[in-house]
DNA sequence: TAACTTTGAATGGTAATACCATATGACTAA
DNA sequence: TTAGTCATATGGTATTACCATTCAAAGTTA
């Protein structure tokens, strides 16, 4: 028979903060308080928890930072709850890629995996407007490139490089994918949008995008997985070539 | 030619304690700050940081959330780095499930992708040691079954129904599998821990255990791949059961 | 000497208060 | 009408004081 003292788990003396962030958060998944919906301001709150605003405070900038509440300054401002998105996944594998417990490689490697078996699951249920999304971004795309001035702008990148990808993973029934996906995506872009690549790179890019769109169209799994693991590989070697020069 | 105003991005104005929290977030991913450090205490912080305690307080709340640092109370206390691991993905997905922006169906889908593709591609590869480990966890569960006394604690629930597939899952070479594994399966167990399953459905999950054992024992892809998609289904409609029963 | 008790110091946790910074909308003057 | 000004509500920062917890060293007792 054990001792008594085994019969109970260790408490962690609850903190005040902590305390606030947890009912706020129950208060959200009962959905007693719905996206967009504002709170009272921090000094009602610290009344009506009959607490100070510190501690106050402090629960929202938890509850912020795990994406739960987006909090604006001025009148009219305060704190509003937000529509949980994969961002929280987002930060966490960025962290584990910065702190060295995860490489673009592992995840290359599952992301491959994942729009495999998108591919797998779904390429015969393409609807008409779904592949005319992925012709349109590949064209916007190859129409910038031509566009000397536009290519300045960053941020047209995250449209070519993302997009195309989100979109097939938006065709998967299993919501998992696309915020895995998105996740994957924005550590991709995060590090090629320092560097703009030459119209030719870009190009690469983009044929290789129209690739996998001719295979999808045709409905012909074999190529589309071929066409897909060619591009990732080639973005990968792409990025990590650009890590390496970022190292030194 | 596109106005001025649109050549610059917006500046999200910094505040204090996000400055502080990224500066020390950039010790740590600089390794200028290893996993059991001591952060000075909260008040030297402050000085250094020439701030207000609060602002430190905050910053170390963020950090605290997204698993950074751990916080001790006490003399010889203070702030500690801590090793960065999969809590904050599991985090992230217990958030969407609870608000409803996943299911334990998604989940499941993509938790038997996984662990098929790691057997896929390392059946092969296991080690005598991978293979007792295995073996030796499951004959483990099956003694704890037949004693009703230890039948009460919860966390030997845990044992079973987690630690095997997280055996499979760190066969791979690829982290973010295990990652993600325990993350999902800390997702299944926090939602079964609180229902002790009579012995008989235990012991069904056992044998569930014991056959995909064998076959990956014997090398049988095919098999291994049949009995463990079986065993995952038959749990998520357990679960999902249970999940039924809570709504109520 | 060994075991127990007390106490002090370091550290995080909470509170109250005052004031700064920012954003919005109403008001005012040209 | 338009441009500018100001009042106000809200988050952001700083200061100060005190509470709560933990550990270790000093002291006490058997």
């Amino acid at each position: 028979m054990k001792t008594q003292k085994e019969l109970f788990k260790p408490v962690t003396p609850r903190r005040t903060f902590e305390d606030i962030s947890e009912q706020i958060k129950g208060l959200i998944y009962s959905r007693a308080l719905k996206p967009e919906d504002r709170l009272p301001s921090e000094r009602e709150l610290a009344q009506q928890f009959n607490t100070g605003r510190m501690s106050v405070r402090e629960a929202l900038r938890m509850l912020e930072e795990s994406g739960f509440v987006s909090i604006k300054q001025g009148a009219n401002g305060g704190t509003f709850v937000k529509e949980l998105d994969e961002t929280g996944m987002t930060k966490s594998l960025t962290g584990l890629i910065h702190v060295g417990n995860l490489t673009v490689q592992e995840i290359t490697e599952a992301r491959i995996v994942i729009e495999t078996i998108i591919l797998e699951t779904g390429i015969k249920n393409f609807t008409k407007a779904q592949l005319s999304a992925l012709e349109s971004n590949i064209s916007t795309c190859e129409k910038f490139n031509n566009q000397q001035k536009e290519r300045e702008y960053p941020e047209f990148w995250d449209e070519a490089l993302g997009k195309f990808h989100i979109l097939i993973a938006e065709t998967s029934k299993n919501r998992l994918y696309k915020y895995f996906m998105t996740s994957l995506l924005d550590l991709y872009v995060k590090q090629i949008i320092r560097y703009i690549p030459d119209s030719t790179e870009y190009a690469k890019h983009l044929d290789q995008h129209r690739e996998i769109y001719e295979a999808i169209k045709s409905k012909d799994l074999t190529r589309a997985k071929k066409a897909l693991n060619r591009h990732v590989r080639s973005t990968t070697e792409y990025v990590e070539k650009i890590m390496n020069k970022m190292d030194k």
